[in-house]
DNA sequence: CCGGAAATCATCCGAACGGGTGACGCGCGC
DNA sequence: GCGCGCGTCACCCGTTCGGATGATTTCCGG
């Protein structure tokens, strides 16, 4: 910007120069109106320029380059999409269970029910995800943002 | 810009009218030296923004500020994990395919190879993994970075 | 050329899974 | 109180899966 501004009043000074040296060689005296005007002309443009660039002042864009860090994303659960599905709590706790690689029976010992009953929410969780294997039941939750 | 142009002409006629109508009324004719002149450093005032708005250009300083998104990481394979378990590129696709939520019979029809194939390798995988199940083989291949 | 790893396909069988259906109790809101 | 959602449990049946085993082909390195 300065540099800016430099550059052009010392063009301004030299072409007043070379005018001037011009003026005394090939020009008389009664051209010193036209003369007078343009410098002075000069001189306002290099004002106005400097005027224009104060006035209206660098802008500032600001750019938000988002970058993706290659840590772990921290899992927050997606509800809306818990609530559109209409999952209950357990069959979302049970989801979980089959996420992390338990058997029927193994879910049934740790959730403290029969393996009846962890089947039956295990059905449901599969028909409201559309589901039709344990393995897609995993890939669609955490896909639904419903699982870690 | 044109904008600015046409606002900048506007104010200028909008003053030269100003100035005419002044100097009819309060100054005399021998001050038209210098309303001349005002006028010319007027009109060269808007030429050097114009000018200057022109050259220099719309100069935007770019601030970049890098904000860390929580994104997914990108995936990549624990070959010396691979190499540990020894599984072969073929098991390693197959597990793929089970991570995926196929079953073993679009497993076949993707892979182009019979059912029992896939289970050659997937009963391999397992075994190599330490997983008893699908659901396990996909957790563990996960945790072992084996599978995004 | 020969041995071994990898990939392919097969058969058998028991266990696990998925689908369907029915039922019961509990708490909550109309 | 009645209905409803939720969680619970049960039985049946067909499919899929997992485990064990054996065989063949292909390719690569010693």
């Amino acid at each position: 910007m300065r540099k800016a501004v430099l550059t052009y009043g010392l063009l301004g000074g030299a072409l007043i120069a070379l005018l001037q040296a011009v003026q005394y060689r090939y020009l008389v005296v009664d051209h010193s109106l036209e003369i007078y005007g343009g410098l002075v002309a000069l001189i306002f443009v290099a004002l106005g320029i400097w005027l224009g660039l104060r006035i209206t002042g660098r802008r500032e864009r600001v750019v938000v380059r988002e970058v993706t860090v290659p840590g772990p994303p921290e899992f927050t659960r997606n509800d809306a999409k818990v609530e559109a599905l209409g999952l209950t709590p357990r069959e979302l706790e049970i989801l979980e269970f089959i996420a992390a690689g338990l058997s029927t029976r193994e879910i049934a010992e740790r959730a403290f029910v029969s393996e009846n009953t962890v089947k039956t929410h295990s059905s449901r969780v599969f028909e409201k995800l559309g589901a039709r294997r344990r393995t897609q039941a995993v890939q669609l939750g955490k896909a639904f943002g419903l699982i870690p």
